[in-house]
DNA sequence: GACGTATATTCCCGTTCCTGCATATTCCGA
DNA sequence: TCGGAATATGCAGGAACGGGAATATACGTC
C-alpha cells in the first residue's frame, strides 16, 4: 500500500521543522551544519529530517568537500512543485518563519565558507 | 508543545482518506452517510476522520434531523483558506479525486433525501 | 416507551513518527 | 595513515495515528 505523491508531500511539510527547512532552502542551498544552526537543531535531528525529505524526493543532496549541500530538486515533482509556490506565500505571514529568514540573511555569504570560519574561530577561542 | 495552526492543517490534509473529504466538501456540505458512499468508508473510519478534521477547525458540523451534516467552515482560519484555494487547483489532476467528483454528480440532489430513498429501498429489497 | 437508523466514542492492536544515544562513515589536513 | 570534523545510521522508547469490534447516544416513528 503505496502512498500517493502528493499524500507524501503533505506529510513532508507537516512537521514544523521540516516546514522551516523547505523554506530555507527556498532562499538557497545550504549545508547540514547551516541548518542546524540556523534552526537550533541537534546533529541527529537534522540529518534524520533531511534523510526524511531527501527519500520522498522533497529536497537534494551533493557533496562538496567535507559538506553535504541540501538543496531543493532541479526537477520536481508536479505535486511538490506546486505546493512549494504555495507556501511562498504563506510562510511570509508566520512569525517563526520570518525570523529564520533574518537570520539566513546575517548568515549570507553561504554555503561553508562562514561555517568554516567560525569553527576556526571557536578552535582557536578554546585554545586560549 | 502545542502544534502552529499552519502545522495543524498539513496533517488534515497528510491522509488521502480525510484530502478526499474535503475536496468533496469544497463542493457541497455533505452528510456522513454520503461520504460513507463516496468513499466507499466503514462507519468507524468516516466518523473517525471527520471527528479528528473536526476538531481542528477544518470542518463543521451540523444536525439536521437524524443526520449530521458536515460542510467547511464559514469562517476558515487564513492557514485554512490558504490551503483550501491552493486544492482546487491541484486535485483536478488526480484520477481519485476526479472520480470523488464524479460519483458525487450522480448523486445530487443531495443530502439525505436520496439516502433516505436509498435506505428505504434496500429495506423492501430485503424483505422480498 | 420500544425500536430502528445515523452517528460518536471507547478499547485494542499494529504501524509510523520523533528523539536521544551510541556508533559508523566519509573527507580533509597534518 | 591518524585524528578530527561533518554527516549518516541503527536501536530503544514514548506518543500519535488508523483500523476493527463493540458499545453508547441521539433522533424519528410507531
Amino acid at each position: 500500500m503505496k502512498k500517493s505523491p502528493l499524500i507524501e508531500v503533505y506529510h513532508c511539510l507537516c512537521d514544523e521543522t521540516r516546514l522551516r527547512i523547505v523554506h530555507l532552502l527556498q532562499q538557497a542551498p545550504l549545508c547540514v551544519c547551516h541548518l542546524q544552526d540556523l534552526l537550533g537543531l541537534t546533529q541527529v535531528a537534522a540529518s534524520k529530517q533531511l534523510a526524511y525529505l531527501r527519500k520522498r524526493g522533497v529536497v537534494e543532496a551533493r557533496r562538496h568537500e567535507q559538506w553535504m549541500i541540501y538543496s531543493l530538486p532541479q526537477a520536481p515533482s508536479p505535486e511538490l512543485d506546486w505546493q512549494l509556490r504555495c507556501l511562498q506565500d504563506c510562510l511570509t505571514t508566520h512569525p517563526v518563519f520570518r525570523d529564520d529568514l533574518r537570520r539566513l540573511k546575517k548568515l549570507q555569504p553561504a554555503c561553508c565558507w562562514a561555517a568554516k570560519a567560525v569553527r576556526q574561530d571557536r578552535a582557536t577561542t578554546k585554545k586560549n
